[in-house]
DNA sequence: TTTTCATATTGACATATTGTAATTTTTTAA
DNA sequence: TTAAAAAATTACAATATGTCAATATGAAAA
């Protein structure tokens, strides 16, 4: 397992991964679409509507933000039946979050 | 020192943590903010006008990219006669470009 | 003091992102 | 076949962001 804190580049990242690692951050760059993978990662997989309900965002807002993700392959959906089934299908988003949360303080946690 | 894809999270992150959380990916989610900071990283602490020239940038765009990225508080800058020395002031750049990079390939670097 | 180097700031403009409401598509049940 | 549920798509206004050129500021050298 890796450790933080450890360079484990040695060139220069070129153009193309620095656009690239851009798109992905900007992605995860929006306080509802953290809160959707929050909810994605303790629950694995959820259809649209838990999703709506349990962050209160708009239909259209949930679903716009998820086809987002998914466009550039953060996560998966799946329809069964009526319902779209999303899960994570990219390590990224988890990584980032937990580095991130790494440097949250308790008062940050609900 | 901690360890990367372990969630040392248990409750839900309140909404402002994650506003600030978007606010710092925000920050992050650039091509040429990605590189200054990687030259940042590289050399620990560098003027702006080694930044111009080895990024090539225009001189606004290098010094508004710096900017922004100082009064959020991602960077510190300090005068020395004429020039100003930026260096890295928070820890969540590096944990980040580094997680990303966990998933680069060969190809990424130049 | 004047000049020059280094950096910051401003304004104008183009582009991108977001939020909302309305509409459409897909699928299943009646 | 029609109706209803679930989700996606569209259109549009509001806001934010990025880019560029020009100008302003600060520090030091002449």
């Amino acid at each position: 397992m890796k450790t933080t804190n450890t360079c484990i580049r040695e060139g220069r990242l070129t153009v193309e991964a620095l656009e690239r690692a851009a798109q992905t951050l900007k992605m995860l760059a929006h306080p509802q679409r953290l809160r959707i993978i929050e909810i994605l990662e303790r629950e694995q997989e959820v259809p649209v509507h838990a999703l709506i309900k349990e962050t209160g965002f708009p239909q259209a807002v949930v679903s716009q933000h998820l086809n987002q993700m998914r466009r550039v392959g953060l996560l998966t959906g799946e329809r069964r039946g009526k319902e779209m089934w999303y899960s994570i299908s990219d390590p990224r988003p988890l990584s980032i979050l937990n580095c991130i949360c790494t440097h949250c303080s308790e008062g940050d946690f609900e």
